[in-house]
DNA sequence: AAATAATGGTTTACAAGTTAACTAATAACA
DNA sequence: TGTTATTAGTTAACTTGTAAACCATTATTT
């Protein structure tokens, strides 16, 4: 009966505390945690990627991306230009302070992960991340499918 | 290996959809989903209570706590007085418009329980529930242990 | 009893996300 | 080909959380 209730307070736990442990581990590196999240995400992918891709990938606004972005080219860590097959596009490049600082964000990262998986087996996890993504998905569902609500519905 | 992010992603989505759907359902009731969350759990508690139980309960920083109630008060939702037996604390009092949209707000919420756990099974629930817990678990004792990490550690 | 510590709440400043409205460029189509 | 629609990204305003500093009051200690 408090399932859902309980749910809700481990999801939120869990996005707090990793934030939380994210951004006083990334504090040398002059970095925070949503910055540091689109850094790991991108040592991961090509040279060369367009912002939309990191919205889609992270599932993440496309202000929070950009302003992300904007913090990170100001310290350094990437740089964009315009695309020149399509000018609207930004193509968004990794420096060499990106690239050396690759293993520490690495680091921290994995530090997070074995709290998440303490304790707990492999076969453990796999399940877990089945059901969870199931959970998951059954609400982005619901989100697409209800109606606008936003005063269209009812003309 | 990509374990980790994908609890990451999967939490995040399903506090962020159930957050728009909360929101948009409450709106015709003039309430924001913090202040839902905590007339929803209130609705469970006794007569008289102090914001501080809240705060662990919920798990919301105090300021967080403190907003939503100046908001729900200036709605008509709750009032506040002092408690004559300890002049710091304030006792809240949920009014009689908080009582008569019980029923409707507990819909809404039962809503999103019932979208979290379609198509999972209860026994499978469970599990999930006990298994996000010990992960939850591990992240706040992570996050009580490790040293304060703000520059007293080193003396 | 006076000085100090702890506690309940509030205020302030900030973090990181959202939606909505906008600009500029490209695509689609009539 | 010129008008309209779509798309990539930014800006502005807002939401909801946090931590740190503060005020009163209460508890503790000497």
């Amino acid at each position: 009966m408090s399932g859902i209730k309980d749910i809700w307070l481990f999801a939120n736990n869990i996005i707090r505390s990793s934030r939380q442990i994210i951004n006083e581990d990334l504090k040398p590196l002059d970095l925070s945690s949503a910055e540091g999240n689109i850094l790991i995400h991108l040592f991961t992918q090509e040279q060369q990627f367009r912002q939309e891709e990191i919205v889609g990938q992270l599932d993440i606004s496309k202000p929070a991306v950009s302003r992300a972005l904007d913090s990170l080219a100001k310290k350094g860590y990437v740089s964009r230009e315009k695309d020149p097959a399509d000018k609207r596009a930004s193509l968004v490049l990794l420096t060499q302070k990106a690239r050396a600082i690759a293993p520490q964000l690495e680091q921290v990262y994995n530090e997070v992960f074995s709290i998440a998986s303490q304790g707990v087996s492999e076969a453990e996890i796999e399940d877990f991340i089945k059901l969870f993504g199931r959970v998951s998905e059954s609400f982005s569902a619901a989100r697409a499918k209800r109606p606008n609500q936003r005063g269209d519905g009812e003309c």
